[in-house]
DNA sequence: ATGGTTGCCTCGCAA
């Protein structure tokens, strides 16, 4: 069994105790970490191979940040997602583990939708979808976790008309999503639960966590060779409710050996 | 009701 989750930890230097604490506790295999929003030499490596962790990051100052935590050793990173080499922001890591092809995402937001960064969303998402492609002419086992900043469908939201006009549920956002689906990927938590109302993500703001008002942004999109295997995914909502808490919380899913 | 929360490390921006 390979135990795979992805975090937005929302900066790992602020989330380090919360981050080892959860380690710990829930000893995944694999971590995909997003928004780390520091740069190679701030990342707390010592404390991350202290719990048994071999590491893989890419980093940026302030913004962005992903990182792939594994048990294994890392191997073949791919540090950008291809197709727009002058592409600095740090949204894309790609390595080979418990041989296993795993990418951490941190999708960009886009948000406000009439801005630049709209159209710059949609564009790296059809680059996702061009490298989904070629991975799949693989014919290996791949998963693609990480923060993908789209809400897939009304149940994934806990109140759409609020979220009608934001850039993670407009429809172009959720057509590119669901054109990466069908390519024949499939979504690890949607497949095991379908109709079951469950939220990775609550904003600081209004008390929404109380509220439950969350939106379920966070996935974990699976090559037919690795979702053959898939026999768990769930949503772990302790760490939300913990003090210094990232906003997202994590996701997991588990793949037969 | 144009509010409110967090992190970065600037005096605003991104989420």
């Amino acid at each position: 069994m390979v135990k795979i989750a992805t975090w937005n930890v929302n900066s790992i230097k602020a989330r380090l105790p919360n981050v080892l604490a959860w380690l710990t506790a829930a000893e995944p295999d694999v971590v995909l970490l997003q928004e780390l929003k520091c740069q190679k030499e701030g990342f707390p490596r010592l404390e991350i191979e202290a719990l048994g962790y071999h590491y893989a990051m890419v980093g940026q100052k302030s913004y962005n940040g992903v990182a792939v935590l594994s048990k294994q050793p890392l191997e073949d990173p791919l540090a950008r997602l291809p197709g727009a080499e002058a592409d600095e922001q740090a949204r894309y890591l790609e390595v080979t583990t418990f041989g296993i092809r795993v990418a951490s995402i941190y999708l960009p937001n886009g948000n406000p939708p009439d801005s630049e960064k709209y159209p710059y969303k949609l564009a790296w998402m059809e680059r996702l979808r061009a490298r989904a492609q070629a991975l799949l002419a693989s014919e290996r086992p791949f998963a693609l976790g990480g923060d993908y900043n789209v809400i897939p469908a009304a149940e994934d939201c806990y109140d759409p008309a609020a979220w009608a006009d934001d850039a993670l549920f407009l429809p172009d956002s959720r057509r590119q999503f669901h054109a990466l689906l069908n390519l024949g990927l499939t979504e690890a938590f949607r497949a095991l639960h379908p109709g079951l109302r469950a939220y990775s993500y609550w904003d600081y703001q209004g008390a929404a966590w109380q509220a439950d008002h969350g939106i379920r942004i966070d996935h974990v999109l699976l090559s037919p060779q690795a979702a053959d295997r898939l026999v768990a995914c769930a949503i772990d909502k302790s760490p939300r409710g913990e003090p210094k808490a990232s906003d997202h919380t994590p996701v997991i899913c588990e793949l037969a050996a």
